[in-house]
Order: C-alpha cells, then sequence, then structure tokens
DNA sequence: AAGACGAAAGTGGTTGA
DNA sequence: TCAACAACTTTCGTCTT
C-alpha cells in the first residue's frame, strides 16, 4: 500500500505501476504523457498507449492557497453520476453503536434493523429508479469490456438520466438506449467508437443503436460533431502495435487530405484506415489492408477505394 | 498460399420533391 | 412518403508475389 494525496493505492494494482514506474515497457523510455481528458497514458517516442483507463485522483478543483482549500474542502468524494443516487444518499450504518460510540442497547437494535431495511426499500423502491440502476450496470459492464475511461462512463450516465427524465427510454428497450447514451459520450468526450465495435460488445443490433442514437441526440438537442478520422489514428495504430513514426506520418498526411477536401461525404474511419494503410508502406512497416479492416471495422474495398483516391490527388508512389 | 485488385450486385441511410 | 442517390459491404474471379 502506498498513499498519494490521502488515497490509498493498492501494490498490485495496474495502473498503480505505471503511473509511478514512468517507464514504457515498449521502449523503456520514461517521456511518457498523461492525457486525462482521453484517459491515456501515450508513450512519446514510440507511441506506445500504455494504459488505457486511467482516473483523475485528485479533486476537481485547484487552490492556491490555505484559506481558498479551507473553503473548497469539503466531506466526501465528488459526486458520481454512474451511482444511481449521485454518491449522495444517507445510509444507516450496520454498526450498532450511537453518535457517541457507545453500543445501542439490545431492545433498539431490532428496531433499527427495521428501519434499515425500509431505507433501503425506500432508496431503490419506485420502478424507474430500479431500471436506473440496471441500466447503470449494464453500462458498467459495457465499460469495462470496452477499456472505457471513467469520465466516459459518467457523461453517458448523466445523458441517460436526462433521456429517462424525458421518458424517452420507454418503449425502446433500456439496453438498446445504453449503447446509444455510451456511443454519444464517447464522440463528445473525442474517443469515438464505432457503431460496430458498440454492436459487437453489447450484442445488439448496428441499426437499432443508430436510429436510437439519432432519437436520443435529436430529442435532448445534443450538438456532436462529425468526429474527425483523425480520432481514430491513435486508437486503430496502437491497436496494430504500430510506431510513433506512423501516427505522424498518418496525421501528416491527413492533413493535407483534409486540405484538399478528399473527405467530404466519406466515412470518417474508411479514412482512417486508408492513411494508415498508406503511413504503414511509406515507413516500412506494413500491414496487410486485411489487417487493417479488422481493427478499423471497414472492408478491403473501402480501404482500397480510399487510398486510390488519396494516392492519386496527393501524388504518393507506394512502390519500391 | 496469401495478399491485392476491381467488377458487380446488394444494403441502409440521406435528401429533396 | 417515396424515389433517387452516394457510400459502403459482400462476393468472387483474377493477378501478383
Amino acid at each position: 500500500m502506498f498513499v498519494k494525496g490521502g488515497i490509498f493505492l493498492k501494490n498490485n494494482n495496474k495502473k498503480y505501476n505505471i503511473e509511478y514506474t514512468n517507464k514504457c515497457p515498449e521502449c523503456s523510455s520514461s517521456n511518457l504523457t498523461k492525457d486525462y481528458q482521453r484517459g491515456e497514458v501515450v508513450c512519446s517516442k514510440c507511441g506506445l498507449v500504455v494504459h488505457e483507463d486511467i482516473a483523475d485522483h485528485g479533486p476537481e478543483w485547484r487552490a492556491f492557497d490555505k484559506g481558498q482549500r479551507d473553503k473548497r474542502a469539503r466531506a466526501g468524494p465528488p459526486t458520481k453520476y454512474t451511482l444511481p443516487d449521485k454518491g449522495l444518499s444517507t445510509i444507516i450504518s450496520t454498526i450498532n453503536r450511537d453518535s457517541y460510540g457507545s453500543s445501542i442497547p439490545t431492545k433498539q437494535r431490532a428496531q433499527f434493523y427495521r428501519l434499515r431495511k425500509m431505507q433501503k426499500w425506500g432508496r431503490l423502491g419506485n420502478s424507474s429508479e430500479r431500471s436506473l440502476s440496471y441500466a447503470i450496470s449494464e453500462l458498467n459492464k459495457l465499460c469495462s469490456q470496452m477499456n472505457l475511461p471513467r469520465n466516459i462512463r459518467e457523461r453517458a450516465s448523466m445523458i441517460y438520466r436526462k433521456a429517462a427524465k424525458k421518458n424517452l427510454v420507454r418503449g425502446r428497450g433500456v439496453e438498446s438506449v445504453v449503447a446509444a447514451t455510451l456511443y454519444i459520450a464517447c464522440r463528445i468526450m473525442g474517443l469515438p467508437r464505432t457503431l460496430s465495435e458498440i454492436s459487437d460488445i453489447s450484442g445488439l443490433k448496428r441499426k437499432d443503436i443508430g436510429r436510437t442514437y439519432r432519437f436520443i441526440s435529436r430529442e435532448l438537442k445534443l450538438r456532436i460533431n462529425v468526429p474527425t478520422p483523425l480520432s481514430y489514428v491513435s486508437r486503430f495504430c496502437s491497436e496494430l502495435k504500430l510506431s510513433r513514426k506512423v501516427v505522424e506520418k498518418s496525421s501528416d498526411i491527413l492533413k493535407e487530405v483534409i486540405e484538399r477536401e478528399l473527405i467530404s461525404g466519406r466515412g470518417p474511419v474508411g479514412v482512417a484506415a486508408a492513411v494508415i494503410y498508406i503511413s504503414t508502406v511509406l515507413c516500412d512497416e506494413k500491414r496487410t489492408q486485411k489487417q487493417i479492416a479488422n481493427v478499423s471495422g471497414v472492408t478491403e474495398v473501402t480501404i482500397r477505394n480510399r487510398y486510390k483516391e488519396i494516392t492519386e490527388i496527393l501524388d504518393i508512389n507506394l512502390e519500391i
């Protein structure tokens, strides 16, 4: 056990090791960058995503002197949208002691037992709250299977709450709304996942998730930007175990592609896949179209079509 | 044998009348 | 609401390495 800012971290925790050793397992460079917004630790030398889903253990505010700190400090953890009651509930303790620490007489213990039971019922009593807690457990399942950082989880459940409040879940199935809110949260936080990825893991149909996603974003008037191909590049590259060089090459090519307006109307995932393919060939770290197709979820044909267009217009020669 | 290529037909979403 | 349309997928035969 180690202590950091009053928080105990377990020794066997993988996150702990990475954050504290600060060495890349691939090239053992100590130049790791933490990106709390993306929830990733990236090696600046080789581009390996050393760890995803890092948590920010610090408070969400900053204080510059003792006065400010005292003013802002408060009891308890920050509120969490992933708990059904946002972590704000009062719970009758199971320890049979009063506020002075002396034990409660046996006579009254039965009474406290009944109180606890009734409070439990009351907390998760009505059906909307029960379905909310079901939705959140589904969300947590999905997120951990997809290795998504905490902030996306929080954002997704925030959106789900809004949807539930507006009665948008009814008749749509909790699972598909959960998947859709997760999809939205990923895009808002700049870590887009494709509909196919979420569909594969949740076991729901891509079409259904897509339809629910459009419905929810329209009804809640969410303004969601179209993801740029760039937001997929680093993730796909790290899944393909490609070096930093390829990532940089890809974003260089992508810049030109965007300038020449080669992406209008094209699916961003296909463009990202094609650019990565080109970069792997140019950087002598070639991956087959099939490998790239597998991680990106578009077909080889699409990669071919995109990369033909791109190489033609940008005058890139892939021979030799 | 594996990878790349491209033609052709099919699918699902968007758009505009 | 419906047809036209572009992007993308699936399938498959052919060529190259």
